[in-house]
DNA sequence: GAGCATAGAGAACGAACGTTCTCCATGCAA
DNA sequence: TTGCATGGAGAACGTTCGTTCTCTATGCTC
């Protein structure tokens, strides 16, 4: 049930997957979806989680096939390789889900921010015991965020190899610069990703913004 | 109108936006809009065109504001800053589109895969200016693209920073590994999307197609 | 078999949507 | 002033949606 919940939304979107769709794709009828669900966004909301906790299984098994801290950190863009082959991809769940209801729904929003924390903290772990520095973690999310939509529009998973080209740059740059005791690299596979709570970040500062009506353009 | 299109579905999302709220807050009458526009669907479409249009000349303009190569590259992480901070920032509008409607509307899959086509091409025309190794371009589009969904769910402008950081990296590295004869350093300002008005009072940056023939606005 | 709880199929309901239509006020030409 | 074209306000229409309700078949307990 909700394998198939999120298997439509992922593929056409949330908004536009009926619960009548629902229903007859996953086989159970609407009085039983309602006997487990209160409404179709409380769906949503288990999809995402659900969502997160694969993500956060493949990424970590993945991960844990390699043997050095590099090839750790370069895990994850070979995890995303595969995954933009996949037919039924489509980007990344969270960030389609916030771009159509994060602004309308505070829990979607609270979902994908909390997602996106979770990995960044992940890649910031990792990064620690490489024992590189601390900003090379940011960067390394933010490279496999850009993977991600970049393959999903342009619809080739060419992304993955470019970010992890990238990614090796940094990693080197990054190690070679601030190395000093090789830190960390002694802790090996424990590391789990964990959703840590982050800094609530407002939103930033001032802009001009002009009111309706003017005329047609 | 097109820009209070713009404005609301970028703000809200596209299928959060009723016309009857276009009709309010730009001021036209329904039969005023459906003069204009045979339907809704076609003004998301004029909507996404001109945030390309914006886009493509807003980046330009901050591009043309730097003399080196180099900076012209690092121009755009700037430019990007200066975006997240907008309050209304919420995200690259075509992301968002894409994600809501891609898979349902093929207009829109398609006037996004032509915008990030028009982005990437923009940047491997600086990526040459500059004399680097051409597989730098799409890195650093993939930085773009991931600082400003990051950007977007965070709530924070920190990953134009970040990425910019990162983008120094690789345009060092990839303009002395692959340098050589330090090429079209000549041209400067030259290149570039049309340079044109800058970033004009609307909204943030993005939005709509580029190419092949539509109406006009 | 009789009585009863369960749950599925699908009708029903109220709301919202995109789009079209009706009505009316306005401004201009003669 | 009369006649007419224009365009706005908003009712109307047909559809879709999320959610609830009705009806009925099934299977279990005694």
């Amino acid at each position: 049930m909700l394998q198939t919940a999120d298997r439509l939304f992922y593929s056409r979107g949330i908004q536009s997957v009926s619960m009548d769709e629902l229903r007859l794709a996953s086989g159970v009828s609407l009085k039983g979806m309602y006997a487990q669900f209160p409404s179709k966004a409380s769906i949503v909301l288990e999809v995402l989680d659900r969502r997160h906790r694969l993500w956060t299984e493949g990424v970590g098994a993945r991960v844990a096939l390699a043997t050095t801290p590099r090839d750790r950190l370069l895990a994850i863009y070979d995890y995303l390789a595969d995954w933009f082959v996949d037919d039924l991809f489509r980007g990344c769940g969270f960030i389609n889900a916030f771009a159509e209801l994060g602004s309308v729904s505070p829990e979607v929003a609270h979902r994908a921010r909390e997602h996106k924390e979770s990995f960044q903290a992940y890649v910031a772990i990792l990064v620690a015991e490489a024992g590189a520095a601390p900003a090379l973690a940011p960067q390394l999310s933010i490279l496999a965020e850009g993977a991600q939509t970049t393959a999903a529009i342009a619809g080739t998973g060419d992304a993955a190899i470019h970010a992890r080209l990238a990614a090796e740059i940094l990693i080197d740059a990054a190690m070679s610069a601030d190395d000093g005791p090789s830190a960390g690299a002694g802790a090996s596979a424990g590391a789990g990703p964990s959703a840590g709570a982050g800094p609530s970040a407002d939103n930033g500062p001032p802009a001009g913004a002009a009111l309706a009506g003017e005329r047609a353009a």
